[in-house]
DNA sequence: CTGAAAGCGCTTACAG
DNA sequence: CTGAAAGCGCTTACAG
């Protein structure tokens, strides 16, 4: 049904190898034949085959997977818009899959797997689940891979992303600056090794720089949702009368936002009786009323830098070059904290 | 470098059309060879190359072309995980594509040609341009096609969406029942013959339904998006002395959120001083303070029936049936909207 | 500038 | 149960 390169030749009165060059290479060929090419291509509304082409030519186009564990994350549009953009301007072909199981495991062995049947000459990454543990499947993957927003416990692969115990000391730097002295954290699980661990440090590390004091009871960890800010809130809402924070840093902006809406419906506003800094400075944070104040992860760079990365790797093995990659970010202030002279 | 059926066929000491068989027929050969197979594949590591595997077989795998205006849209990641799912579950293979440039035109030709060129066997498009000058480009791609969340002039494709001059018409006839007689309507450009036009008249059919006031500053329209909004009800709220409007239905939830922040930033409140009904739910919506009463759009479900209804008419063409199927949509309820006797 | 032919890595009747 | 061979739709030296 549909036409293929034989179908032109016989429709132009040719052979397929000119047709192809025709198409490919159009100044290999006459005028003439080129013309009557295309308009054997026209009237019999023919496509190539792609997957012929790629099978058949030397010069192998380049694909590369992104195994991602969420699309409907909040950044993932962001860090998208960064790979596809550099991707397409490169000309290699994209394949998504997305980790369906969050719990990892047989879900990124599949995922790599599948991205190894499709034929994609490297893959990048961005689950936060690489441990260890993937080493010995990933080195037998023979394909390059590079982590982006998301860190490799043997650092064997490069990984770009921003130094959150860095950013996570300034932001709580952030609140000092603005008076305050008695600081809640609301951080993710502490042994997730990017959102988690390392943001917690960091604020830490900031309250006990500015040797401010900390109770027990001014940190709340477990998750990054939504849900898990308003819960955290509720709980250094509670023990307020003792550890009398005025601000608080969250580890995720939905973590903030999360957070925020547990003050307001505790009859409380943001920033005037808590102020609070987030993570991540999604596309929505500034929609917020108040707009919230935030670290500003760059997910579009972090995907531009990644697969670039890896695109080289690609075309260069030498080029690939493990370690990590610390991209700048920086803070944007809008109006969830206060200043504070308490 | 990658192995192939060839290195895995002398390694096991067969031929490859027995290793092609244990791999895919497992049962077509002696446990012996199978075993031999295996253990050859383990060796060397190998991966049948789907693009040869697909250019060979009688039967096709199929795969589908998403295309898509915007990946970071809001509702993106909710859609596609309808469309994902419902993909993988029945074995396709899915082709992003996103239309990079707003305006259309030649970029959804190029979309559709790309996705043609893939060997897809047929296009879910995600565009709101779909007007009658595609029809012939359309047909000529000899390919299914099936809308989603869009509409389509002529109809003469299955269109899967919610009947959005309805769900307008039950936002304000929402805000009737609560006791609003004055209310101002926050639209996309009238020339938008989805989100703009549509919900534009439903609204507008209640008002005159229910006989209300309405006065020309009651209507703002244009843009979508957030600072759209912001802009739009600075313009409602600048003539509230003559419109007296008390609540306002936004064509889209980021209008919502865009108008919701002016009233703040105008040192009003919602839903006290101006009660705010969106469009589209988003998974954000709720997490707004006060927390966004909005028409719930199914974008799961839309993504579902979507790429089903599609994949049917892939497998007989027969059943490919143009038409416009209305998805359920409900109205979910949280703060925005007050009780007013006024 | 053009054509015949080999080859890309598989699958699948067809024999045996 | 297994193998030889044709074929999927292209590209690309190699001749001419």
């Amino acid at each position: 049904m549909m036409s293929t390169i034989q179908d032109v030749a016989k429709h132009a009165g040719i052979s397929i190898a000119t047709v192809s060059r025709a198409l490919n290479n159009p100044d290999k060929v006459s005028t003439e034949t080129r013309e009557r090419v295309m308009e054997a291509v026209r009237q019999l509304e023919y496509y190539p085959n792609e997957k012929a082409k790629l099978l058949s030519s030397k010069t192998k186009e380049i694909s590369v997977g992104i195994i991602i564990p969420y699309i409907s994350s909040y950044y993932f549009g962001e860090l998208y818009k960064g790979i596809s953009r550099t991707a397409k301007a490169q000309n290699v072909r994209i394949v998504l899959h997305e980790l369906h199981d969050e719990s990892g495991e047989q879900s990124l062995m599949d995922a790599l797997t599948f991205c190894k049947q499709q034929g994609v000459s490297g893959i990048l990454l961005s689950s936060q689940f690489v441990e260890k543990d993937y080493d010995l499947a990933i080195s037998r993957l023979k394909l390059p891979v590079v982590l982006v927003l998301a860190h490799h416990e043997s650092a064997m692969l490069p990984a770009f992303k921003i130094d959150d115990i860095k950013a996570s000391f300034d932001a709580v730097s952030y609140l000092v600056t603005r008076g305050h002295k008695r600081i809640g954290i609301i951080s993710g699980s502490l042994s997730n090794p990017v959102v988690g661990e390392p943001r917690y440090i960091g604020a830490k590390n900031a309250i006990d720089f500015y040797q401010l004091p900390f109770h027990d009871k001014q940190l709340v960890s477990g998750g990054i949702r939504f849900e898990d800010g308003y819960k955290a809130m509720n709980e250094l809402l509670a023990a307020r009368d003792i550890t009398g924070i005025t601000a608080v840093f969250t580890a995720t902006d939905e973590l903030a936002f999360g957070a925020m809406k547990r003050v307001r419906d505790a009859g409380l506003r943001v920033p005037e009786d808590i102020s609070v800094i987030g993570f991540d400075n999604l596309s929505i944070s500034g929609m917020f009323s108040p707009g919230l104040t935030t670290v500003s992860q760059p997910f579009a760079d972090i995907g531009v830098e990644g697969v670039n990365h890896l695109i080289q790797a690609i075309k260069n093995p030498a080029e690939m070059k493990p370690g990590t990659y610390y991209l700048p970010y920086n803070i944007v202030e809008r109006e969830s904290v206060a200043q504070t002279s308490d």
